[in-house]
DNA sequence: GCCAACGTTGGC
DNA sequence: GCCAACGTTGGC
């Protein structure tokens, strides 16, 4: 089993978007890096722990935990033109752009934030908080995810 | 294959 | 809104 980070601008899809959707479960649809896109399609397994990133608001930090619960499959909303996912470079036959379905698991009661994380020198190596990184969806380790979750309560 | 130009991300 | 950092595109 593994762990992750995954981000969304909450004035897109946010974490209470997550909490009313059926099951509370939600295809991680839209992602456009290949990087990211190799995770889902390659590495990540349901069952596998996901933190839930708020990023582009006021407090950008963690403010839930998921599940994954599928494999990695096309990412469908890249075959409607009328979507703004679109993307004319993907079709049936070769699909450029994978997903996995998420389950919320938890909400925070308080956004744990980002600034809140750069001061936490056993954080300092994780990937979120490189320089430079953009990549929405990154790996956290086993000791960084333990630690972040005494700072959840 | 190089790299300039351009687009996007995302914190501040 | 600014801008640093990075990814992608496409001419050559």
């Amino acid at each position: 089993m593994q762990y992750w980070l995954m981000k969304s601008e909450p004035s897109v899809f946010g974490i209470d978007h997550l909490a009313k959707c059926v099951n509370q479960t939600e295809p991680w649809d839209g992602v456009r890096n290949y990087q990211s896109r190799n995770m889902m399609r390659d590495e990540m397994k349901p069952g596998d722990q996901v933190f839930f990133y708020h990023s582009n608001c006021d407090v950008p930090g963690i403010v839930g935990q998921m599940e994954v619960k599928s494999q990695g499959y096309p990412d469908f909303t890249a075959f409607d033109p009328g979507h703004r996912y679109f993307d004319p470079k993907s079709d049936l036959d070769k699909p450029r752009w994978f997903l996995v379905d998420v389950k919320l698991k938890r909400k925070f009661k308080r956004t744990i934030p980002l600034s809140l994380l750069r001061e936490q020198a056993v954080l300092k190596d994780m990937k979120l908080l490189q320089r430079g990184n953009r990549l929405s969806i990154t790996p956290v380790t086993k000791g960084e995810w333990a630690f972040i979750l005494t700072l959840a309560s």
